[in-house]
DNA sequence: ATGTTGACGCATG
DNA sequence: CCATGCGCCAACA
């Protein structure tokens, strides 16, 4: 682990299921070294690392628990990702949206991770 | 090296 | 609710 990159995989690795976080915490129990925008980068460049080898990639690291702090996903602008993936993905963890693709953050959020770290 | 863009966040209007 | 502006930092041309 050297890489700020892989110090967010690390963490989102263990969020559990039907649990979520969201990128600004991500980018705050990194101590600052990444930025909220920077944890967004670190996702999309998961999602290129889907067909590559490597340790990390979009198949083994639960990118979709992975949202913004208003509590709606912001996976939309990403070509590689196809739409409304994310919201399928979430839903079957008993994630449920409202008709405008928003969750309620409070009730989902990994708290128990949050103060681990 | 430099300017632009973006899976972001927060404050303002 | 939407639009800007500012801070942020990695990727890209």
């Amino acid at each position: 682990m050297s890489s700020v990159y892989e110090q967010v995989y690390a963490i989102v690795w263990r969020i559990p299921k039907g649990k979520v976080l969201t990128y600004g915490l991500i980018s705050n129990m990194l101590n600052s070294r990444l930025s909220a925008q920077g944890v967004g980068w670190a996702m999309q460049a998961l999602a290129k690392n889907s067909n590559k080898p490597g340790k990390y990639n979009a198949t083994n690291v639960p990118w979709h628990r992975v949202i913004n702090s208003q509590g709606r996903l912001s996976t939309h602008k990403n070509p590689d990702i196809a739409p409304g993936l994310q919201k399928k993905l979430l839903e079957a963890e008993g994630i449920k949206f409202d008709a405008e693709d928003k969750m309620n953050l409070p009730s989902h959020l990994w708290k128990e991770g949050l103060l681990e770290l």
